[in-house]
DNA sequence: GATTATACTATACATTTGTATTTAAGTCAA
DNA sequence: TTGACTTAAATACAAATGTATAGTATAATC
């Protein structure tokens, strides 16, 4: 990627925001009028940026510019809530979604948790957080995963030694869980925490 | 919320995917083109859905509808990084954000850093997450803060105990700082965490 | 029968928007 | 100096787009 003049920067920085705030790109006009500029300097900054590949065009159509790597959310419904150190509750009502950048979904299978408890704290998860897991996943040892055990689900770091499965708390006081019936529901990849008040 | 005939439901769901495919909504035309309508068709539809609460417009610009509940987010620029531990580093260039739900940021003064460093570790801010900050924000005891300390900042949880400010780090390995120079510049309010690989 | 809502066509017009052209000044490097 | 690049303004024109109006037809409801 070229690199951006001053200028260049701060109209590319006002395409961004005006996306995000109105879910659709500016006019050359209405950038004109945010840097109190004609339009002719507009239209050299964005042929700037588009010969830099920082912008794309779509015909000649309004609002018809784009970004090469638009950012796409998708809503991921958050199922439930999950002990970090024992098991997971059914939540009633999934009206409630985080979303979250496809870059990072990738078409993968995704829902995501509410997690409780504390079994997780040092690997910086802790209560109130939601968590992100992506189904049917290849999973390594260190991974963090959640996992069915006779039938109820927990938050755990994945180990795997002579084909027998172990799942570790991160913080010492849990014990490492074992069992003949281990089943991997997918693997975290992605954490949101919001602070209140 | 009224209910929708057929074709309404029809246009509604094309307006949908038009918009989730293009990040932009369709005009009348391009609307009309995909069913094989007329503009005025169109038309009466759209002022059907506008009526019954499933869009509204916005003044007479082109692509100028939107859905009344469209989640709308914000993009909070990552400035720099900051040592949990110690201090910051300035990132030179701001092309990087952090989208979050503007439900979170609520009109406030928000930016965003990467963490470095384990000092907040047992508060569950680890090395690599990216944090929100929002500016000019009353804080209170145990809030988790990003602070200048003569000139540098770091992440601390904020105490304040006869006007003197307690800078305390989660992680017992490191001092509280005390100093007659802080500066508090804004209180967390959001975290995100990717897992790669 | 009268009224209302829906569905549709066709056309005209005003505004918005993209694009092209010309001119000019400043910086920086060869 | 020359040339390339950036920044900027002013204006004109073509294309895209929103809006308004008039007319037809069907079905449901009172």
């Amino acid at each position: 990627m070229k690199e951006l003049t001053d200028k260049q920067t701060k109209v590319l920085q006002f395409i961004n925001k005006f996306h995000a705030d109105n879910a659709m790109m500016p006019t050359v006009r209405e950038i004109a009028a945010n840097f109190k500029l004609s339009i002719g300097s507009v239209q050299q900054h964005l042929k700037a940026l588009q010969s830099k590949g920082f912008l794309i065009k779509r015909g000649s159509l309004s609002r018809g510019i784009d970004f090469p790597n638009r950012q796409n959310f998708s809503a991921v419904a958050i199922l439930g809530s999950v002990h970090a150190g024992t098991f997971l509750e059914q939540v009633e009502d999934a009206n409630d979604y985080v979303y979250i950048n496809t870059d990072i979904t990738r078409n993968r299978k995704c829902f995501a948790l509410k997690v409780k408890g504390d079994s997780m704290e040092p690997s910086g998860i802790v209560e109130g957080d939601t968590i992100v897991v992506s189904q049917g996943e290849k999973v390594y040892n260190g991974d963090i995963v959640v996992a069915l055990v006779d039938g109820e689900s927990a938050v755990k770091i994945f180990y795997k030694e002579h084909d027998k499965i172990f799942l570790k708390s991160s913080n010492p006081h849990y014990p490492t869980i074992t069992s003949d019936n281990i089943e991997i529901v997918g693997k975290l990849i992605y954490l949101v925490r919001e602070y209140k008040g």
